[in-house]
DNA sequence: TGTCATTTATCAAAAATGATATATATGTGT
DNA sequence: ACACATATATATCATTTTTGATAAATGACA
């Protein structure tokens, strides 16, 4: 397991680092940044797309925009949402390595088969 | 901010992949993990290492032992945690990258230097 | 028995959460 | 200007979870 990695700036600024993965660690501000992920939404689309209640999902962007990874933009009626932070992005990209299907498991089509 | 990603699997596996980040969204168990990122360790060590309270540390060490992410091993008095979940390392790895001093940045001496 | 290393228990304070109600801002029809 | 609808934000409340601090319990070994 050892992994060989500069963890100097994680271990320096942990309070920031911690900040920052607690934003995601929560089912409903995950979905809404996997969300935002794939561009602009409307807070409207937001709640289509991820189910969770208008209420709470105001707070949470509210919670997004004050640890300034979203910025939002008005057009007339609607407001809409982007992700601002690339270090979000950076996240979500391992994320999405470490839990597509491992290389070599029986459902990864675009992998040899074995045997 | 458009990144490409594709998502599904993040988004499919919600609460389990936000599970896992909650176990870092703590600066003391993210400093935890810094530590057992570079090999396996012995409580006391990473109580030395982290100043996390004891107590509380192994509370800590107790929740990452029950969600899966480290494993032990007893030897004599002591007792040895270290790293088994890959998926972890993938994250830390996305955090040092995303917290690395951006490529150009002044004070980033391993790239090349500018003008 | 005693000591070292670690865990477990307990408690109070703080933060997060879901649910519900209310408020604000913008636009529309009159 | 008025009333009304839509889109989003804020407030409140009860419940649960997390946290730091402190005390007590367990396991290994001299």
């Amino acid at each position: 397991m050892q992994a060989g990695l500069d963890l100097e700036m994680v271990r320096a600024r942990a309070e920031e680092v911690s900040g920052l993965l607690k934003l995601l660690s929560h089912p409903n501000r995950l979905l809404v940044v996997c969300e935002l992920a794939d561009g602009e939404l409307p807070v409207s689309a937001i709640e289509a797309r991820t189910g969770v209640a208008q209420p709470n999902l105001s707070r949470d962007l509210a919670r997004l925009r004050t640890e300034g990874i979203v910025s939002t933009r008005r057009q007339s009626k609607q407001i809409f949402y982007s992700l601002t932070d690339p270090r979000i992005i950076a996240v979500m990209r391992a994320l999405c390595d470490a839990f597509a299907p491992a290389p070599g498991a029986a459902n990864d089509s675009s992998k040899e088969y074995v045997s």
